[in-house]
DNA sequence: TTCACTGCAAACGCTTTGCATATGG
DNA sequence: CCATATGCAAAGCGTTTGCAGTGAA
């Protein structure tokens, strides 16, 4: 059962997804709704096959194929948010009320975590002026070893991953 | 014909690497030295493909297979780093006596930018200490429009690409 | 001599495309 | 109705792997 704000979200994007829809000349499929109400039904990260198999398993039926066209139509009105951690396989999280952030990303076992700092504002302002650039938007991903595989290095010397 | 720092450049990446091989007990081979010389042939960006076809019109008798082994190698030993810009394609450049620097992707005509600054360190020392994660490497993308994509924006409303 | 390295081609995995069918407007 | 969207399967494309032959040590 979802929970109070996550209901009040849901309904938020869902409008917005639907005023997206509406003003460019797309259709409002069911599939489309369903496909954005699971992005929206957790927090983390996915990638395009797990958001399939998970959707199978809840007996939708839908396509790879819809699922990438969908994303690219929630990517389009700000509702989800791309990602490439270093590897060829694209990661997405939703992004509506989720406070702008960067990743560490943790290269032996892979765990992603997510930090904040205003200072990455600066540094696109202070590009834009001097090399006349519009930036839109930024990926700032950190890599190293994360506290947990830190610790067990020191014991096993052996990653997890 | 390679200019005088380029030779002396050369020179030094060929006993880095030749070292490395050594140290690691990786062989020496004819392969992997004409693929260093190859990728420091040139200054900017690159992909696999397009280094392959370099050498294939060169003559060189060359696998894609040697050229993604061989990048592995330049990578773990710093002579090369690797870098997504937001497709499913890696991108590569040479870095030894590089400036450490970050890149401005223009999402118009694809062109890619670099900038260096400082605060960026400030941003890595600040999370290592409050996330108590091990920072080895940073991305830092901008992505946005370039000046010349945003004066033609301006009469055609056209992108390029 | 030996085994890591090579080239080649096939396999792989994520993504895109083609096409017949279904359906929103 | 019919143009757009869908599911399915095949194709694309960058990358990885398997294997027989080669050559560095």
């Amino acid at each position: 059962m979802l929970s109070e704000p996550e209901t009040e979200i849901f309904d938020s994007v869902k409008e917005i997804f639907s005023n997206y829809l509406g003003e460019h000349g797309h259709r409002k499929t069911p599939e489309r709704f369903a496909i954005l109400s699971e992005v929206y039904s957790s927090e983390g990260h996915f990638d395009i096959e797990s958001l399939y198999v998970q959707m199978k398993e809840k007996n939708y039926r839908v396509s790879r194929a819809t699922l990438y066209n969908t994303i690219e139509l929630l990517l389009d009105c700000k509702l989800v948010t791309k990602h490439q951690f270093g590897k060829n396989i694209a990661h997405f999280e939703r992004s509506y009320k989720y406070a702008q952030h960067d990743h560490l990303i943790c290269q032996d076992c892979g765990k992603v975590y997510e930090f904040c700092d205003p200072r990455i504002q600066n540094i696109k302002n202070t590009v834009e002026g001097l090399l006349n650039f519009k930036v839109t938007n930024h990926s700032l991903n950190l890599y190293g070893t994360c506290k947990d595989c830190h610790s067990k290095q020191e014991s096993t010397n052996q990653p997890i991953n």
